[in-house]
DNA sequence: GTCTATAACGTGATAGAC
DNA sequence: GTCTATCACGTTATAGAC
């Protein structure tokens, strides 16, 4: 492959974004190779079913996560401060790229998601739930965090209102993500 | 129209159902014509364009909660109890139906909404988070409720969690919508 | 190994029959 | 007023050229 897949690369990054901005069936190959300026075929070429290219940005997602939680573990980033970089990464990307999390995305295309693609979805989802968790359980015992209940019931629902409170915010408007965070960490004090 | 319009009821339910399982994008007019025995062109007579279609779901949805929620009410029922049974109506979607939030649904897909979809999304929104908030604050004056913060961004918090843990349910298995709520019921006891 | 030409089918929508 | 025949175009995907 010529310069290690630079076209793959461009057409990944390009899926990438439609993706996150308009859904599974909100967008197709053509949207991809036209401004590329290659035909819609040889896309397929790379990526030979949407599923294959589906299946790819989904474990895309799961190398950055396993990837930027192991970058913390490192630089022993303290709990909170994990969250907190998360809930920026969710911010900066709904207001940068108008991107939203790609568990929201393919929540609501599940039922019409190839079967490959479901599978890579549910084990995005048990890792980053298994990460949340985790944070807000050493957060509990440095006593950074006070919530009742299971980390892994509140790890869902954090989890749930960045996904759902970025969607919220296209229809309404992007105050209502920052109010969502605010509240988040209001509630993470446990005042 | 024969029978009052029994035939544009049946095609509003059965786009409905299409509409909250596979969202905007996941449906076409064959999806509704094919099993209903007519053909494709009969749904625009009712129905011209998609858009058209599409607002009148979601201001059925706006019918539904201006509905319901006068009828809590009337009825004089207290706070808590508005809220429990929202989130009973969201579970029961769920199982019953395998539906989600139609604002989470909006939310994925809005950039590819046709634009009357937008605004009367954000009508739909705006009206969702005036009750919760409404309720949410009643409950707190009446001592039902503890939360810390503004009400508005309280109800945020909560639209948010049961739209996005409905999404992750789908994925993941339905006792993460069960957990979420749970964990929504422990921290508005404020423990 | 990489891409172009082309197929087979699904899509939203219009014109016009009954 | 209600629906059928049909269109123009977009969709994913394959066969085969370079």
């Amino acid at each position: 492959m010529s310069e290690r897949g630079k076209t793959r690369v461009e057409i990944l990054e390009r899926a990438g974004r439609l993706f996150l901005t308009q859904g599974y069936n909100g967008f197709s190959y053509k949207d991809i190779s036209q401004p590329m300026g290659i035909r819609n075929a040889a896309v397929h070429y790379h990526f030979p079913s949407k599923e294959d290219l589906g299946v790819a940005l989904v474990d895309g997602y799961r190398d950055v996560l396993r990837e930027s939680t192991a970058d913390f573990m490192q630089r022993g980033g303290i709990p909170a401060n994990q969250l907190e970089s998360y809930m920026q990464l969710v911010k900066e990307s709904f207001i940068d790229q108008q991107s939203i999390c790609p568990m929201g995305i393919m929540g609501s295309d599940f039922n019409t998601l190839p079967p490959q693609m479901k599978r890579h979805a549910q084990l995005l989802v048990d890792e980053i739930l298994d990460w949340l968790e985790r944070v807000l359980e050493m957060g509990r015992e440095d006593g950074t965090y006070d919530f009742s209940g299971p980390p892994r019931a509140k790890a869902i629902v954090i989890k749930s209102i960045l996904q759902g409170a970025a969607q919220l915010a296209r229809i309404a408007g992007p105050e209502i993500l920052d109010q969502a965070v605010e509240q988040v960490r209001r509630d993470l004090r446990g005042i």
